[in-house]
DNA sequence: CCCCTTTTCGTACGACGTACTGAAATGAGC
DNA sequence: GCTCATTTCAGTACGTCGTACGAAAAGGGG
């Protein structure tokens, strides 16, 4: 088989262990008739995954307390997923299927916008999806359905196609970016134990031991105006600026076209 | 011991975990003079530990690979470092300390862009700095240096404080999505073991066996116009699109004081 | 020399993912 | 209803991990 591109055909090469994955998400096998009967569903071990990896992070999350939580000796997850690694894309999809996203038809601004709030939410109610999102987001139908859903917003707006793939990448950028850093404070107060007034003084412990004023003069004078105090909240303001920023681009697109 | 803050005084809280972390980084041990004489410093350590992870990502980094890597037994590495978690810190401390930072006094725009550029870069040379910044920077000297070195660029140019933070956060972001991109393909590449054009054939198998064209019309479109390939390369110029959108903040609050 | 401090590192424990294997359960063909 | 191929279930086990423990080795100060 081959495949037209712009410099010529190719040939279609398929990696075993890739097909696998992508099978499994796209075409997974449908339980069989013959034989012993299952006594679960795929459906019913990764729902069991995703509450424990959004209780515990995905440290928490291994076979044998995926197993255990459902019952069922741990080697039987097997049956219903080849191993860990996809159990986590199906995770995945499965919570990315959560999302509410933008109609098409939209005026682009606030359809970029819902688009960026679904995925804000989306990471704080999970957080672990950042920790697997490490270096890009697996193949899996419902996360193309939110990048189908992102790039339709920008792409009949003005931009070029190179634009609105650029445009949403930052837009992706600001939004991980913003949930890791919420989610990192919200651990860091769990994990000590403390309410937030609490968490505030003990971070102080640092500045107080080791912190350097002569070192660090400008944090010094950015910490001294509490300029480093609560910087959730600014979710909404930040994502305001971002989309005037874009707004520029679009407008500048649509002038010259 | 208190500490002044806005709203009064705070009692300063140490918890021994987070105190251990922190003195190993801020004020070391020195080696001993009494005793049996080490073998090793603990820069050798720190220095395997980096080498191996660059190698092959944080995953690769085992505390018995490290000890095999420097011809000593396991458990002697805990003589100079206090465990797993720590020696990460080190070794994040120890590469940034690589990074070439924009001197006080720049003007801010080549500033801000040398300091995206070093940490590109940086994120390129050691990528598994990238798997253990999920969710915040550890508070390592170095570490600080490069965020200070960020804020110096922006504070007297016009901004507040406050935006100063948020602006460098949006920087930040930035240059870790766009590592986190150019880094993905990299290691999908070599984990296939094919060149470049080899690399984009295997990846159209999914296309061919999977893609749904009517369900996806806007990616379908977007990847005939051929601007999903080669996303690196963009950095240079998107930076500068970032960057102007950031002296019209900036103008904006010159022109308000 | 001896003693005390420090480093070295073998052993071991409890976790992990999962390969292998055999037992148990079930539908299909007779 | 019996047989048999098929499928699920799960115990055992292997190799990996971080690291606690404790004994041995090595060196400095008296």
């Amino acid at each position: 088989m081959t495949i037209d591109k712009q410099d010529g055909p190719y040939e279609v090469v398929r990696s075993p262990e890739v097909t696998r994955r992508l099978t499994l998400l796209w075409d997974p096998p449908e339980p069989k008739t013959r034989g012993r009967r299952a006594t679960l569903t795929r459906e019913d071990v990764v729902a069991a995954a995703v509450a424990l990896a959004d209780e515990g992070g995905l440290d928490a999350l291994s076979m044998r307390r995926v197993a255990s939580a459902l019952n069922v000796g741990a080697m039987s997850l097997y049956t219903y997923v080849p191993g860990r690694t996809e159990l986590i894309d199906l995770m995945i999809d499965r919570v990315y299927a959560e999302m509410d996203l933008p109609r098409a038809g939209t005026q682009w601004r606030p359809a970029l916008a819902q688009y960026a709030r679904e995925h804000w939410t989306l990471y704080q109610r999970h957080p672990w999806i950042l920790q697997t999102n490490m270096w890009r987001a697996p193949l899996a139908p419902h996360v193309l359905d939110a990048q189908e859903a992102g790039l339709r917003t920008l792409i009949d707006a003005g931009p070029t196609e190179r634009q609105v793939v650029e445009i949403l990448g930052v837009v992706d950028n600001f939004v991980q970016g913003q949930a890791r850093t919420v989610i990192a404070e919200d651990r860091e107060k769990e994990s000590t134990g403390l309410d937030s007034d609490a968490y505030w003084t003990s971070m102080s412990s640092f500045w107080v031991d080791f912190f350097d004023v002569e070192r660090f003069p400008t944090m010094t004078r950015i910490w001294n105006a509490g300029a480093f105090d609560e910087p959730q909240g600014t979710f909404e303001s930040s994502l305001e600026r971002l989309l005037d920023s874009i707004e520029l681009t679009v407008e500048r697109a649509r002038a010259g076209s």
